[in-house]
DNA sequence: TATTAAAATGCAATCGGTTGCGCAAATTAT
DNA sequence: ATAATTTGCGCAACCGATTGCATTTTAATA
């Protein structure tokens, strides 16, 4: 049964006796051919068993319908949600996404950059990885005239349309709310990457600090990759102060997990001792004991923007290419592991 | 600085004054082309800032060295890790993987099939949809004589090459453990589905059971959608029986995690007066309080064994297409949710 | 130096659709 | 009935790279 033989529209047009073009606008639905013959390529087409092929028509028309989409890595609920989000988007307006992860590897970026320039996908969605301090790729897909759009992970250095959550909010509000319940020596867990985010969080961080008249204390601000073993390493640090904090809020969920869990092998109390509090929203925080407390990054509506904001440019072409910034606001989920009242 | 006029290898000929095909050769480093025309070649190409264009390669040797890998959900652990498994082999071997997500939806799988094959994709490596069971979509990939390979959610409708772990005997290793930890009523969460992991998960509990000479309570087999809400209602079914169960063994983490919370809710102790074991070794499963016994699938290995079979079909081609099925060991992963002692 | 083999490059068809333009037939308007 | 449109389809070029075969150039051999 298996066809040996690709058939092609010219199959079809010979077996009616009619021209590729015919059939090919034929199969496009194009108005200028009579329904009797479209009713018959159709016909014909099933019943050669023909499979379009989509690589000629890209090549022909120099669209591919498909627009590659960078992530640092899938596994993580917060990018699977902004891929869900763009897919639902780009899959109405009959384009495929295509995923693909850059692991936070630099090397990895520029890479997949290349690959999909020379697959000459329509367009680019990005999320910068977290070792990268150098954006000429970037540059690159700009300077084809290629659109690109970054989200959440992003950077001044390109004139680029990004989609964002506000991060600064989304730490402050976190931080007041540490203060609120009574916290009164809050460390804090960052990144010592170039990535905004972090940069962010930690501003959020300092300011709420200052609003509410609360000294900044350097040794309580610990830098790491924000994984689960330097959440460990950052809270057995603290414990180690001469005076213990009697708060983390950590800029990233798994950093907190961490915390989470040398404080409990320590028997120290959350929140009464220590209140924690994290960021992402990943879905294990809701699972863990006592939950934890983090921040929201409206995914699946980052997907969605950053997606709609994609085919703007799109259409817009080459020119009205003016960048532009969304910003989302992060809502701030509090559970107890924050909670002391 | 936007390249408006794309840069063919037509245009690097002409300023070299050579033809195209010399070009062609040149950058695909053809043994026939001199290395003075080489560097000649490549130094215009930088030079003019040529970007190649897949597409019409792709069109004129029927290859796009791009596999298509179709999973029901890139946001869960184990099939994150088997993308990156595949990954790994492919990109050494200068394939491109695509992601496509069927969200566990027959028509979005079906679609997805139909896109790939579309794009001419050498080839398709997938995980069937909890809700397929119909798969004609798949026997059409391969009557089209493009490579198939299955992993983990496979069927035996089937002619094709697959790789899974033997999740029957991770089941049945659970359950053991659990018997061996003085469990005696021992209930189960599973599937209604047609997908063979579940029904050898539910084959290795009963096989288990009779082995140990403990009668089969068809009162404690549960089946679900196996997702954190399902588990919940599970677990409060179960309580409600005459005799409570004293272990719960779900084929899923997640429907475990939600038993887990029914029972801390309930202030019944884990696992003294339940013990819990769950399905996948999902990362939160070590975060829960208390960890949670699980079966690790091995799921990088997978990935890599997976994409070598791939290969090793692509290879051989037409002929020797015999389907091959590998199955891997699991390794049941064993924490305080079910340590009794 | 003439002859032959080897090396380097050119020619032109090809992959499978798409599309601007043109022409003839059918339809409508005058 | 004739002119003006409209409709339906064909012709042929084109997208950009690849490749079998022919041809030219260079090196080796007689």
């Amino acid at each position: 049964m298996s066809t040996k033989t690709k058939v092609t529209i010219h199959d079809i047009a010979e077996k009616l006796n009619i021209t590729a073009s015919t059939v090919s606008r034929a199969l496009n639905d194009n108005p200028r051919i009579s329904d009797a013959t479209k009713k018959a390529v159709l016909k014909t087409a099933k019943q050669l068993n023909y499979q379009p092929n989509n690589i000629a028509a890209a090549l022909r028309h120099g669209k591919s319908y498909i627009i590659g989409v960078i992530v640092p890595t899938a596994d993580r609920y917060f990018f699977a949600s902004v891929v869900r989000g763009i897919e639902e988007i780009a899959n109405n307006l009959n384009y495929k996404v295509i995923i693909c992860q850059s692991y936070d590897n630099y090397e990895k970026e520029v890479q997949t950059i290349e690959a999909l320039l020379n697959a000459r996908v329509d367009g680019i969605i990005a999320s910068i990885g977290k070792n990268t301090e150098n954006f000429d790729h970037f540059k690159k897909v700009q300077s084809k005239g290629i659109p690109l759009v970054l989200f959440d992970r992003t950077t001044d250095e390109l004139e680029v349309s990004q989609v964002m959550i506000d991060d600064y909010l989304g730490a402050y509000k976190t931080v007041e709310h540490l203060i609120q319940q009574g916290c009164k020596r809050i460390a804090h867990f960052t990144s010592p990457k170039k990535v905004s985010v972090f940069k962010e969080r930690l501003r959020g961080y300092t300011d709420a600090l200052r609003d509410y008249d609360i000294p900044y204390d350097e040794q309580l601000v610990i830098k790491g990759d924000l994984q689960l073993e330097d959440g460990r390493e950052g809270m057995k640090k603290l414990l180690k102060l001469k005076q213990m904090p009697d708060a983390v809020f950590s800029a990233s969920d798994y950093a907190a997990m961490g915390a989470m869990q040398v404080l409990k092998e320590r028997d120290i109390q959350i929140p009464q001792q220590v209140a924690l509090a994290g960021f992402s929203n990943e879905p294990f925080t809701s699972f863990t004991d006592p939950p934890l407390t983090t921040v929201d990054q409206r995914s699946i509506k980052m997907g969605n923007i950053t997606a709609e904001l994609f085919f703007e440019h799109f259409k817009s072409g080459e020119k009205g290419i003016v960048s532009q910034k969304t910003v989302l606001k992060p809502e701030l989920i509090t559970r107890k592991s924050s909670l002391r009242k």
